[in-house]
Order: C-alpha cells, then structure tokens, then sequence
DNA sequence: CCGCAACGTTACAGTCATGTCAAGGTTCAC
DNA sequence: GTGAACCTTGACATGACTGTAACGTTGCGG
C-alpha cells in the first residue's frame, strides 16, 4: 500500500512515517516511480513504534526493542545478548516508574475536578452534567 | 536558596530552573548581585513541575495546572472555570489513555526478558542472576 | 489532450525540553 | 590577590516532531 493509506489506517501522519523511515524504524520498498510501498505487516509494526513513542521510548531504543514484541503466542529467544536484556530492564523500570507518577497525577487532578464540580453543585442547581463520574 | 541548592535538592539541572523561569512557571526574586533567591516552597513546586512533565504535559499547560495540585487536605475551588475544568478532563484522559499503553508494554517487556532468562538458565547453569524477578 | 485535484517526493525551517559550552561577574577561603 | 566554586547571560546542538514550500505523478471529467 502507498503512505497515505497506511497513514489512515495507524492515524499516523505521512510526516511521521518518512520519519521514522529516516530513523530506521521501516524500510519500505519503492515503487518504479518513486512512491513508497508498505507491507501489510508495517501496519502493526507502526503501531507498535507509536505506542512506545508515546510511553517515552526514543526510537534509537525502539529499533532493538522492536523485536522483542513480536510475540505470537510462545516466546523462543535465541541468543539472548545481556546487554539488549540490560538495557530492557532499565527502560521496563523506567517505564514502572512513570506509571507510579501518572497515577499520582491523574488521581490529584480527578481530585480536584471532582472539587470542581462539587463547587458548582453546590451555587448553580445541577449543571454541567457532561462528564459525570460515578 | 540559590539556584544551585535548589537543583541539587530538586534533583533539576539549573538550566531548566533558568527554563522553567523563561516559561513562568517560576518566579524567583533576585539578590542585590542579581543572583537568583529561591523561597522555600519552590522546591515542592519544581518537583511537581518535573513530575508533569516526565508525565507528558507540556509546560503551557502546566501553567494552569500547577493551582490544582496543592491540596494540603480539602480542596475547595473558589471560581471554577468550565474551560480550565474541560482541559484538566482532556488532560486526565490522555494520561490514563497512556497508562494503558505504559502497562501494556511494560509486560511485553517483561515476558520478554522472562523468556531470555528461561532461555539462559536452560542453556548456561544458573547466570545472570543481577535481577531475579519473584 | 488539457486541466486540475489528490497524492506523492525532497528539503529546509521551527518548536519544545534539554544538554553543553563560552565569556564574564561574585564570593570566599587561603 | 589568586583560585575555586558559584552565579550571570547568550549561543549552539539534539531528539522527536511539525509545517510548509516547491515540485513530480496519477487519474478523472470535459
């Protein structure tokens, strides 16, 4: 398929996957005249390349991550190489640690919406009912 | 305190105290020298900045943000704005959208790196035993 | 066949949170 | 008074985007 598609089927912007081709991420082929051609298999693989963009892994990591989530059902790693394992792990703990803290965050700010939201309850009689929380 | 003190209590490189001033989200005053004074509540107020930010938001938001976090107990809103509330849910939502997407990977990795270990303590007796998970 | 919209290409500039470095002023201990 | 340790501003670099300009390709209707 050609960028645009692949584009609309991850929400990724054409921008972005030049990017990450220039990054090294996917290595399309090219069609005779010029045009990028995607494998079906590159849709998934930029999705997974977004999602751990957006979890805070730079794609110069992302490329030896990669691999490592391509799990069909059975895991079977061949030579495991200690530095790659290393390096997992530190990104895995880094990544635990964020979770804690967006936690932290995303509760004090439900907090004090709910505040919010009690303030208003409490003057004007039932209004602004568009996200209500159980 | 200066603005050495500081970053070495917040753990934030001085430079991005000097940033985060640039961005109003800190005001120090200044000595007579025209060194930076630091009044002691900034040291809670840089670590919450830093959390937000290693949290994904940027510091524009942060801006308005940063009000919402200081709840000694109760939290009692005086005026609530309908937009700031609207930004904080977006905010919020996009933050657990993200934990999601941290946790999911999170566990890939780690059945990754589960699966390099099985696969060395079936080959090499008993190695690599610097991160043993329970 | 022409025109033109829709899509593709490269290349260069700008942003945001950082890092790093240079050139210079201030403080303080020895 | 000299040097180390600290502070100041300013400038340039980088990683991950993001926008836009300038231009080639494709396909369709008149």
């Amino acid at each position: 398929m050609k960028i645009g598609e692949l584009a609309k089927r991850t929400e990724v912007p054409t921008r972005m996957l030049r990017y990450y081709e220039e990054q090294g991420l996917i290595t399309p082929t090219r069609q005779p005249n010029g045009y990028r051609e995607y494998d079906e298999y590159l849709v998934d693989r930029v999705r997974k390349i977004r999602g751990l963009l957006d979890s805070g892994i730079p794609t110069r990591i992302i490329g030896s991550m990669l691999p490592c989530l391509n799990q069909p059902q059975e895991i079977v790693v061949a030579d495991p190489d200690p530095e790659l394992r290393e390096m997992l792990v530190r990104e895995r703990d880094r990544m635990t640690e964020r979770i804690a803290l967006l936690e932290h965050h995303c509760h004090a700010i439900t907090r004090y919406i709910d505040a919010m939201d009690r303030s208003l309850t409490a003057t004007t009689e039932s209004a602004y009912r568009n996200d209500p929380r159980p």
